[in-house]
DNA sequence: CTGCGCATTTCTGTCGACAATTTTGAGCAG
DNA sequence: CTGCTCAAAATTGTCGACAGAAATGCGCAG
């Protein structure tokens, strides 16, 4: 252990307990905390170079966002999922992410709708250069996502897709290796919703998007690996 | 103040954080905590005989629920919420309840259908008593819409709806006098519902309940009152 | 060699205390 | 009487410490 220590020592004025939510879900994320692994709190508050109080809030956070389960008098540890508790959760996804698009045709303006177009083309783009898969994992499709629920005028839902749900997204994709395997087709679907949406078709734009969802959901069934 | 003190003398062995949460978001939703109030740490610890440190993780949970918003270094308030507020939380929870509903119907044990109509009996025999009212607010609805979550078979949704988003809807209720005052049509919406589920009808069973959530937000905006 | 019991160690849950910032309010100028 | 200044009080954010429970690991019986 203390192979690394990342302390948090970056002088930044934001509370020690948000440095450490994110320091903590961006760990377990990306592995470096091992899905079913412990968290000890002495261990974390001497590795981040904090005291127990702001990391317990921190933890509370992640037990709240489902990152990890907590055994009373046990401590918590990384949340291990199941093949159906991912389909369960893209199965919210479909609805609330179906929704955010309905409301993104209702509510677009011409200015967004042409930012959509213009961040579309970007991704095109950018999906023949070498390192398409990274980019298209790590910001484009997420751009996309992200753009149509601030579109959609629903603070709440933006909020729980962006926020609450984001990592968890992140979480069970990494968890059940679901990896973009189609980019070159998701990114066909993400033109048709924004078409969708330029057309005011709110109701198209709707089932196109929990298609499009739904796609990422039967390709984690299938264990092959969805596009989404 | 100091009018009461309830103090955390049960001898639960519960984790006083998780007492601490109830009891806060009882009194948020009862609004013993007026909205816009604030929550002082030292005054609050000092009224329920606790230390600050369960108490930050009791006002984390609370913020990450929604029922507080919080201010850097200068603490949380109780959260104000506007009818447009509301509605975005209806307009969810419209989508997520019809996903409980389609699951429902597609999932339901004969056993669990036939609890199903045994309540809604009870609901309609309780309804004709005097203080039917405060019966269907206080605990029918609820049970409906709790078990229909159940019989989804989606922990996840289940604990959304049931979890996460139960005390929101109930505060959002109390601040903007969202009162059951058709609990007659209420209770018929719910029987129609639970009819479509025992005809295996996924789509009319799902949407019925986004018809019944609807009809509450309707309600809502036209500061009338809605049937849930 | 394997499995059980017990002592040690570790960890969780809780508490009290300190520093820095914010809020309060008294005093004074206009 | 109103508005600004500045000191005092209160509050937030953080830390270290203690008690009881859980996990660990050793020794010993089988």
């Amino acid at each position: 252990m203390d192979q690394d220590g990342e302390r948090v020592e970056e002088a930044d004025d934001r509370l020690l307990t948000d440095q450490l939510f994110e320091q903590l879900s961006e760990a377990i994320v990306l592995g470096t905390f091992a899905p079913g692994s412990k968290l000890s709190e002495p261990r974390l508050a001497a590795q981040y170079g904090v005291s127990r109080g702001p990391l317990r809030e921190a933890i509370r956070r992640l037990e709240e966002r489902k990152l990890v389960t907590r055994a009373p008098r046990q401590g918590v540890r990384v949340v291990v999922t199941s093949p159906n508790d991912a389909l369960e959760l893209f199965t919210i996804r479909e609805v609330l992410e179906g929704l955010a698009a309905r409301h993104a045709a209702e509510h677009a303006t011409d200015g967004e709708i042409d930012a959509l177009r213009t961040m579309l083309a970007r991704h095109r783009e950018a999906l023949s250069q070498p390192d398409a898969m990274v980019y298209w994992q790590a910001t484009a499709n997420s751009d996309f996502h992200f753009m149509i629920a601030r579109v959609g005028r629903n603070q709440h839902l933006f909020d729980v897709l962006c926020g609450e749900y984001y990592t968890l997204f992140r979480l069970y994709r990494m968890q059940h290796r679901i990896v973009p395997g189609r980019a070159q087709r998701a990114l066909m679907e993400h033109e048709r919703i924004v078409e969708a949406i330029s057309d005011r078709d709110a109701e198209l734009a709707e089932m196109l998007m929990r298609r499009h969802i739904a796609s990422a959901r039967t390709g984690l069934v299938a264990q092959t690996g969805g596009a989404d």
